[in-house]
DNA sequence: GACATTATTCGTTATTTGGCGAATAATGGA
DNA sequence: TCCATTATTCGCCAAATAACGAATAATGTC
């Protein structure tokens, strides 16, 4: 019970769902997804350690950056079952479309623009 | 997304997952819930409302009391697909075991004994 | 070593949520 | 009609949550 209840919290957010989306065939570093989402850095990163906790997204560093991905078979049998449900819930979903739009635009960004809005905020 | 995100955020309450868990194969009465899990009438209230505005139960009138049950097929498959997620992940949950016999002595009490347990809170 | 960049942790604030009791409906029986 | 019973709504409080900025770590570059 306490397995799935950190699930199903941590997919009470909308933003978490959508980062769960946005994930969905690629791996995205934390400044990708803190640029897609125009939220600020640390609360990317809360977001980010809550599906963590969840295993709902594995990690892998790789010098300054970290990179978020979805597990796969190799996942719970609790989380792929959550995954099943957002991505068969919401494969088509209006928002996430646009979320999927903005992020093309977003991996075209040169890292050094990338940077610049950052330090904008 | 919002949809999902009623639903979501209904699942995202343990009392309110132990609820659909105790629904599976049979109808109940708010009174028999709100015994089975020692809240008070006005949070059960709460509870079923919000699993209602989600559509993750139905309800049926008859004289004082409304019970509540799973929808089935009738469904939108994002329910049913939610209700599915939930039943596959905690079929065997010890928390659902535990209230699944209590809930066997709730529905042998005798109505009348049942109000009075009511009564003294 | 000094600096820039990415990410996280911490402290604060505003909002949401879950809980209760009291008051209010609504229904059926004496 | 009056009362008991079931359910809901309302107001309140405490706890949890999401958001931000500032401070700290960690890492790579100059």
């Amino acid at each position: 019970m306490r397995e799935f209840m950190n699930l199903s919290k941590a997919l009470a957010d909308a933003n978490r769902v959508r980062i769960v989306l946005a994930l969905r065939g690629r791996e995205l570093c934390g400044c990708q997804l803190t640029e897609l989402f125009g939220l600020a850095p640390s609360t990317m990163s809360k977001h980010l350690a809550i599906l963590y906790q969840a295993r709902l997204v594995n990690t892998r560093k790789n010098g300054r950056w970290v990179y978020y991905s979805l597990p796969g078979r190799e996942a719970p049998a609790a989380v792929r079952a959550a995954l099943q449900w957002v991505k068969r819930s919401l494969g088509a979903d209006a928002q996430a479309r646009a979320d999927a739009r903005r992020l093309k635009q977003v991996l075209r960004m040169d890292p050094t623009e990338l940077c610049k809005r950052q330090c904008r905020r």
